[in-house]
DNA sequence: ACTGTATGTAAGCAATTGCTTACGCGTTGT
DNA sequence: ACAACGCGTAAGCAATTGCTTACATACAGT
């Protein structure tokens, strides 16, 4: 699963907002959650899987952080749509101002 | 659904890469894939009803669009996740520099 | 060694998703 | 008026998702 399908749960966004704050372990991060803690655990290893998050093992406790580069990856297609976009713009209006009366 | 839902699928993403040239009907649009035609209409729907793609009627036609709006609230979503990210580290590096030796 | 704590994994299930084919409805051209 | 076109919607279906409870594993403290 990519980044995108990682992003696109409710849940896993909150989660991504959570660790915004810093690394913490995964009891921590369901604790913020009414649903269950191995749904938790489920979702942090599909953001795992995805490269959005990291894990470190300390001791019994996994502590999970954000891995920024996924989210520069989002910000990167995003920008890269936008720049099509605005070139798109900019021939279309220069046909509008060479040919106007075209069709 | 929200706009990142609305990108998660794959599909969809490359309606909104597709649209990043510019203006196209629903029949263009789906010419480019092998689903069926149906399908592309119904991820169209979804991403008008996300706010991702503006439609424009035009006589037995519909135009899409991008709304470059919605773009810009993911964008900004990840903004703002960048500068929590961003104090996070800076609050844990002013506690290193300080506490050091604590825990 | 033994108990409790932190966590992942397995199995099962209802709801949702992404697709298909069949159909309906307005628009265009003759 | 009528045929063909462009498109959305309905119905149905298999695959996937997001959850649950129950279990397994591994470390920590006594």
């Amino acid at each position: 699963m990519d980044v995108f399908e990682a992003l696109g749960a409710p849940h896993r966004r909150a989660i991504v907002e959570l660790l915004g704050d810093g690394e913490s372990t995964a009891g921590q991060i369901a604790s913020h959650f009414s649903i269950s803690r191995p749904a938790i655990s489920q979702h942090l290893g599909v953001l795992v899987d995805a490269g959005v998050l990291h894990v470190r093992a300390a001791g019994r406790e996994r502590r999970y952080s954000l891995r920024t580069e996924s989210l520069a990856e989002v910000e990167d297609w995003l920008e890269s749509q936008r720049v099509r976009w605005a070139s798109a713009l900019d021939r279309l209006s220069e046909a509008m101002d060479s040919g106007e009366g075209e069709r």
